[in-house]
DNA sequence: GATGAATGAGATTTCATTCAT
DNA sequence: GATGAATGAAATCTCATTCAT
């Protein structure tokens, strides 16, 4: 009468996570090789089934990589919001922020994605506007509340909300398209750690020795 | 016997001309959808030509790409070292190799490379090596000399010399890759002129009122 | 112990008229699209069953296809030949026997077989071969029983009785095949009752007003 | 400065022939195994040319299907509606028309339509309705204007103009159907001569000896 | 040099068939 | 017996490359 044998129960298991393992197999070649490069063989030998059991989870190859990106989206929309709650010193709000970005995104499987978004972006404008809405606008919109709350407090100085978001965010995505990227023949470049530190000192404190304070550096 | 005759000059005009041509549409299209996901039809419509004659100039698809990177990769190259001479402060050097490169690379036709570059390195890794040694430590050299004279006059902190450059670069990058890729569908996101200028203001000066002034900003 | 329960009695009604089920449904789904296009999902869908439970009772979809066409054979068989007892005028016999077509073939779901094995007549030799003994002959061999009666009597003029049935019977086909072809886009094209009453009107009383009376209708 | 060699000229008039090639190689396996059944690697060796090949000239099987019954339509256009002038005589004009058919179409390569296009009618709806508009029911159209002409003239008794045109085609069409379906596989069945002699016999005179001369057979 | 028709290897996609549950 | 996930052979379709003109 127990119709929930052992092996019904794996199956079912597999049913469910097997769309999990075929994007992530298909987000580690896409964001290796490009969507196009990419065949559909490689990825189905890489998730370890036949080419047409990805058919029975994914329409085509482009609902797979909307697939890949829809789930690769949902853990940074998740990282972000609570962050603003937890830290109350816009400096280390900012840093948490930053940090956290790297830590749960860039430096993961997932720092693969804004790779691929990138190169794809304009053969997949539909899958692009989703993503900006979803993760760009609202990670920009996070540093935002970070910074205009470092403003008020008098802690950081009146610089331009609408767009030291992507200045702020660029260095970290430039680490994150160099793993993927650069990092394979020509080396890491550069040390993450001491990179992060540069970053970090750099942009709370300046180049210079003696800051203008002025809202115009020219 | 008069045997340069107009169009036989014209002509060697065009056999000279030809790669060119060939090499902007195709850059023009590998930026646009990546590498793999370009056909030879449609470089060779976008050039005017028919699809054999690409064949005369170029071996195969690939040798035409690496001939797109060689080719706009010269100008990246001319571009920089001569500044070195040309500004002897070292703010203004700093600003004028940053900006230099925005004028002559990141905001024209060439700006599309690195985002091809960040695209395809792993693709062709032969190129990317090549590319890595030819552009861009020569480019992280050049920051480095500007940072390290600063420091030497005591304009600028004592920064990481090592890592400083591609976190100033960054920025810039993030911005031309931004043109390339989530432009077309959701818009410049930010106004240049404002990005530059904030850009310049975060990073010379730094966010914070009262700067830390200790080499580590933790 | 009463072991026949009512669900096991079910089981086994099920379990015999389950074939017919199958076989009904991929008629339905053969005639309208063919035998290629037709998915054995689709069958099996439409039988309410899943793909698997069609290899439980069919070896093959080959195997299908000829269960289907003896399914829809024996009827057409078990039709016939009873009415040469039952009517003695020719004319009336020849009407039972083309009418008797119509309904009990022609117009009903069994309509769709002449079409398919028409389309299919060449995939499938041996089918075809099994079709033309069992039917199409015995058909033919009906209405030349029922033509030489006429003819004995001298009712029926002297007709070639070895082509005279399949001239007879093409328009009854080809009201069938119309049905289960243009009809679903074309609307019926004619009235059945209407081109019934003038069929039997041409074929039985000629187009001339004048008969020639001659063998040869040139 | 004769730019146009022998060979340009075989070269142009290949190109211009080529989709003609291509759409009667596909013609005959269409009709042969159906459209799905139908392999395009088997239409490209039957026309001698690569499978490529057939992509420069139809976008897809689809379209190769299309313009199969497109150019099969024409002369089946342009055999008909002359024949009006040409005879005076209504049973002239419809033996005219009938034989013609037969000899025109139903006995060459282009008998293989109605077969392919009753196939097919259900997978292809819009090429069912053009084949209908075009083809049907201008066919249709010329029968009875002859049927027509001949009861004016009281050669024709009053038959439903309506559906006679069907009645008198489907004897045709079925010997046309027959030689694309059992005839390869159970003889020709009939005569082909016998078959339309006595197909016109029994048109034009009935089978009855004492035709009832009424309207209805009944 | 220039063309573009032709090729064929290889990609995506489909679907009859199998088999563990 | 019944299921449906998985398979892989085979289909359609693409496109870099060739070559006769």
């Amino acid at each position: 009468m127990n119709e929930n044998t052992a092996s019904q129960r794996q199956r079912r298991r597999r049913k469910e996570t097997r769309p999990q393992e075929l994007t992530s197999a298909a987000l580690a070649l896409f964001v290796e090789k490009g969507f196009a490069a990419t065949k559909l063989d490689d990825v189905a030998a890489r998730a370890g089934v036949s080419k047409g059991t990805l058919y029975l989870y994914f329409d085509s190859k482009e609902a797979l990589f909307k697939a890949v990106i829809q789930e690769g989206v949902v853990p940074a929309i998740a990282a972000g919001e609570a962050l603003l709650d937890e830290h109350d010193d816009p400096v280390e709000l900012l840093r948490a922020i930053l940090d956290g970005w790297w830590e749960r995104i860039g430096s993961t499987e997932l720092g693969g994605i804004p790779k691929l978004m990138m190169s794809e972006a304009r053969n997949f404008p539909d899958v692009a506007v989703y993503y900006h809405q979803v993760v760009i606008q609202r990670g920009m919109g996070l540093i935002r509340v970070a910074i205009s709350r470092g403003i008020e407090r008098g802690i950081f100085r009146e610089v331009d909300l609408e767009t030291v978001g992507s200045v702020l965010i660029a260095p970290l995505l430039h680490l994150a398209l160099w793993r993927h990227s650069f990092a394979s023949c020509c080396g890491p470049d550069t040390d993450v750690e001491r990179y992060l530190q540069t970053y970090f000192d750099v942009v709370l404190d300046g180049l210079r020795v003696q800051p203008l304070r002025s809202g115009d550096a020219r």
